[in-house]
Order: structure tokens, then C-alpha cells, then sequence
RNA sequence: UCCUCGGUAGCUCAAUGGUAGAGCAUGCGGCUGUUAACCGCAGGGUUGUAGGUUCGAGUCCUACCCGGGGAGCCA
């Protein structure tokens, strides 16, 4: 729906080409500027895009002119001017401007429009969401969400809502925010899947979509203190029916992604080849298989062949640091200011190929010595998912290294009938879930083998005791998920507020 | 909790143990089509904190504080 037909006085940059040939009027901040003596280019931003606003001293009056000369970045204006074709410009358009007001003033706006460091931008979140690239991956953010509801709703599942404050603890205290509940240990919930059962039971198949609290003390580019998570829920499914869902979830999911956030994924520079490689069939390979691959000389040579190619990279950008300092002294100031930039570029690869110089090894002596029985680190998941070229699926993992309501595998009691899925490209576990114990004798037997309070899981037993079915489900990471369509290196910048260790405002 | 890297102007970064600099931002001046515009000038510093070594410390040592990345744990 327009602007217009919405009702609202004023259109918007997004749908301004409709308009072009004719006088319409803009409100938003003033992103950037460029001038001279007569003339004046405003970068203008609404918030569902950027226009350039032109300002010609001897068209418009002098009250205006001093506003256009003076106005300061994030100055929110109102622009009213002619909409023309200019071939120079992203969006197609630029606005000839007639009148400009000036609505609220801007002083010393600290984000400018060059480099900033992550802990001065994340200090300043309420006002880094103005930027483009924030932008950009907050609204495939929202893509994401409108793309999870139509999924499931379009094959018969029901929105419910988990509660946010609970009981009882699900797998041990250590990771769960604990709070006072008029004189009891209330926590924050850290998952909604055993209501999600009950209500499975009650709807047959249902998804929830909520936020999630976990206080692992972890400060890795994968976590949030605060994170929203989906799990849909689906009585009378087993572990393939489940691994299809998902399969077909996250095809789903990035499809929708690639048609409407096209714009959105080439101001974030994202290779959408790695993208366009999400068909079906992912492939699906067993713990077992995955810990073979993982001790492999295969990932060995893999890791090796990688090393060497960050220390070549990294030896020719030395030479290239070099050269440039070296020239630096005769250099002209232009020439000086582009020496300048790339040794900024220069700097920035090599702290990357340094930190991935220090993990490499690491990791592959962590891959190497792998044991059967103990669950995948972050980097075991990197690198298995480094041999494929879409997500893969790992299941049937050692029952001991996930939770009690697990069920077992028939054929081999040793594994629980669980399921991960795992990005290409490095970005890790986005998906993790299973297919549930369903028989009480049983449940009951891994509540004491847990040392788990029973009381508080008598509710959950209880749906076991009525009907009890096959049933499974999973859950989603929305922030990893859109972490890895969008490219980017770290969690934290696709909420708005993230909430991390050791930061809790803005 | 552990390992590792860092903290210098408002921001991003330089600076063999020897006079703390540059770009951007800000202010002033110039330029009629700029694309992170460009050109000139100016202001701007308790080098995270507290000690120590030294003729001399941004630089070396010790402790602490804050931040980045990683391990464990996890979506």
C-alpha cells in the first residue's frame, strides 16, 4: 500500500518513482551532504530508503537556502520539491527541491559517515539503527519473521505463546536468569518446547515464537544473553518427517529472503551464490558419519590447504604495507589519503587472518582427536560444515549429550533420535531438535538419571499418562539464522538491542 | 573461569625509550552536478587507572579497570 492510499500526507523514498514528474513532499533526516557556492546535494532518509535532495540557491527563497547550507547530518527535514529521472542515482530519482523546512536540529551527531569501532557504534545502538547497514539487515529481519508465519501457517500450524516466566529448571540452573516471584526462584524461560508439547497434544501442530534467555557466560560472535527462538511442535511425527519440515523451512525461509530483500543483500555486499545453493535435498549424515568425516585426513588436508593460503595472503599484504610507507613520503595528498584507506583495509584483513591464524591449529588438533560421545564444539561445526555447500543435517547424536526427553533410537540405545542442522560457510548450529521420548516408565527413569526435580515435571509427565504419541519438533536461532543469510560475522547486530555479557544498554 | 589481542584528539588509527601526528568530524574560507565530493586554513591531548625502572616512558615492568576475539557452554 502507498503512503497515499494509507492516508498519509507524505510519500515515502521507496516509492518514489511513481511519482516522478510531479511535486510531492518529503519527511525524514539528512543523512549526508555534499555542496558549493550555489548548490547544495542532501542525502535524505525516511527510513525506507535514501534520496538525493538537490538545493539550487537561485530557486529556492533565503530562508531555505541558509537551511540547506547549514543543516547538520540526522537533521530532520521536511522537503517538498519535483520529482526527476537521473540515471547517476541508486534509486533512479532525485528530488529538485522548491521548499525546505527545518523540523528538529541535529548537533554533533557522533556517528559520521566513516569508521567506527564496534564498542563505540554498540554504545551508541540507538542511533547506529539509523545507518544503512543496520537497516539493511533489520528489514530482512522482519522478511524472516513474515516468512516463518507464512510458512507454518500456510501448512495448518498454530501461533501459541510459551510463557516467559517459568518454574522449573529444564537442563540445570548454570544458564538460566533466576529472578524472585513473590518469595520463589521464578527463571526466564530458555526454551518453550515442553509447552509446546502440551499444546501439540491440544492442536496437533503448533510453532512458537518468542524470546529466550540464556546466561552462559559466553562472549563468542554466536551468542545473546537475549535471543528469539521458533519451535514448532508436531504430534504424530517421527525424526525424517521432522528433518523434512526443516529442510523445507530454511528453503522456504531464503527463497522468500532472495525475492524481496534483493536490495537489502547488496548494500551488505552478500555473495548470494552460497544462497541460491539452498535446495533440497541438504545432506543428511549421521553422528557417526560426521565424527568419521571430522577425523579424516580429508579435513585435515582441508584445514592445511587453508592455513597456507591466509599466510601467503598475509606475507603479500606485509610487502604491500611495505611498499606503500615506503612511497608515503613523496607521495601527493590525494594520493596520501588513498594510501591511507588501504592501509585501514590492509589492517583490518590481517587482524582477521591473525585471529584465524591462532584458531586454525586449534581446531585442527580438535578435529583430529575428536572422540566418539562428546558433542561438536563451535569449531568442529565450522569445519564440518566447510566440506558442504548448503546446510547439513546431523542426527541420531550420543544420548548422553542431549537432553532427558530424547527418544532413543531402536536400533542403537546408545543414540537419541536428535537432529541439528548446521549453515554452510562457517555459521554454525541454527537448528536443533529431535523427536521426543513418548513412553512415562522411561521418562521418569531419565528425570532421576538428570537429578531433575520430579514435582515439577508432573505436568509434562501427564502427557504421557493421556494419549501419549510419537511426537518431535526443533528449534529455530532467528539471530543465527539471519547472521548467516546476511552474511555478516556476528549476532549481535541483527536485533536492535542486542542484550550480550557485560552489555545491557542502550 | 581460562587463553589471546587491544585501550593515544569527538571518531578511526600512526608514532626505534628522545619535540605526540594524519584522515574524518567541527569552525572559517573557496568552488554551479557532487556520489563516504574536492581544495585551503584553524581549534582540538591528564596517551584507561595506580605504582615502578630510566637522565628521559605513549613505548619497558607490576597490579587493576574496560573492550575485542576464542575455549568451555549453546540457538
Amino acid at each position: 500500500m502507498t503512503h497515499a492510499a494509507a492516508g498519509f500526507r507524505h510519500v515515502s523514498v521507496q516509492e518514489l518513482t511513481a511519482y516522478e514528474g510531479q511535486e510531492v513532499t518529503l519527511k525524514g533526516w539528512l543523512y549526508n551532504k555534499r555542496g558549493s557556492k550555489h548548490l547544495q546535494f542532501l542525502m535524505v532518509r525516511d527510513g525506507t530508503g535514501l534520496v538525493q535532495c538537490v538545493v539550487a540557491a537561485d530557486s529556492v527563497d533565503v530562508d531555505a537556502w541558509r537551511i540547506a547550507e547549514e543543516a547538520t547530518q540526522e537533521s530532520a527535514l521536511i522537503v517538498t520539491g519535483k520529482i526527476v529521472a537521473d540515471e547517476r542515482q541508486a534509486g533512479g530519482v532525485e528530488l529538485v527541491v522548491s521548499t525546505l523546512k527545518l523540523v528538529g536540529e541535529s548537533v554533533e551527531y557522533p556517528i559520521t559517515p566513516k569508521e567506527h569501532g564496534i564498542d563505540f557504534l554498540m554504545s551508541h545502538r540507538h542511533l547506529w539503527l539509523r545507518s544503512r547497514l543496520p537497516w539493511a539487515i533489520l528489514r530482512i529481519r522482519n522478511r524472516l519473521i513474515v516468512a516463518i508465519h507464512t510458512f507454518f501457517q500456510d501448512r495448518g500450524f498454530l501461533q501459541m505463546d510459551a510463557p516467559i516466566l517459568t518454574g522449573n529448571a529444564v537442563e540445570g540452573t548454570s544458564s538460566l536468569f533466576e529472578l524472585d516471584y513473590f518469595d520463589e526462584k521464578a527463571y526466564l524461560t530458555q526454551s518453550g518446547q515442553l509447552y509446546g508439547e502440551a499444546m501439540a497434544m491440544a492442536f496437533g501442530r503448533i510453532y512458537t515464537f518468542g524470546p529466550t534467555f540464556r546466561a552462559e557466560k559466553s562472549k563468542t560472535r554466536r551468542h545473546l544473553t537475549e535471543f528469539w527462538m521458533i519451535e514448532p511442535e508436531m504430534a504424530f511425527f517421527d525424526l525424517d518427517m521432522t528433518l523434512d519440515l526443516a529442510e523445507d523451512l530454511l528453503v522456504y525461509m531464503i527463497g522468500d529472503v532472495l525475492a524481496h530483500c534483493k536490495e537489502e543483500l547488496a548494500m551488505l555486499e552478500r555473495d548470494l551464490a552460497p544462497l541460491e545453493r539452498v535446495r533440497k535435498p541438504f545432506p543428511r549424515i549421521s553422528y557417526t558419519e560426521a565424527v568419521e568425516l571430522l577425523c579424516s585426513n580429508e579435513t585435515v588436508d582441508m584445514l592445511s590447504v587453508r592455513i597456507q593460503a591466509l599466510e601467503e595472503e598475509n606475507a603479500a599484504l606485509a610487502e604491500e604495507l611495505a611498499a606503500n610507507r615506503k612511497r608515503y613520503g613523496q607521495a601527493k595528498k590525494s594520493e596520501r589519503r588513498r594510501l591511507d584507506a588501504r592501509e585501514i583495509v590492509i589492517h583490518r584483513r590481517t587482524g582477521e587472518i591473525a585471529e584465524a591464524l591462532q584458531n586454525l591449529p586449534a581446531w585442527k588438533a580438535s578435529a583430529r582427536s575428536f572422540k566418539w560421545g562428546s558433542d561438536f564444539g563451535g569449531s568442529d561445526e565450522t569445519v564440518l560444515t566447510w566440506h558442504f555447500d548448503r546446510p547439513i543435517m546431523v542426527h541420531r547424536y550420543p544420548a548422553a549429550v542431549k537432553a532427558f526427553y530424547m527418544k532413543r533410537d531402536p536400533d542403537d540405545v546408545r543414540l537419541a533420535m536428535a537432529l541439528d542442522v548446521l549453515a554452510p560457510e562457517g555459521y554454525g548450529e541454527i537448528i536443533g531438535g529431535g523427536e521426543r521420548a513418548t513412553d512415562l516408565v522411561f521418562l521418569e527413569e531419565q528425570i532421576a538419571a538428570h537429578q531433575l526435580p520430579k514435582e515439577a515435571f508432573e505436568w509434562y509427565l501427564d502427557l504421557r499418562r493421556f494419549g501419549s504419541v510419537p511426537h518431535a519438533g526443533f528449534g529455530l536461532g532467528l539471530e543465527r539464522m539471519l547472521t548467516w543469510i546476511a552474511g555478516i560475522d556476528h549476532v549481535r547486530e541483527t536485533i536492535p538491542f542486542p542484550r550480550l555479557m557485560g552489555r545491557i544498554a542502550p
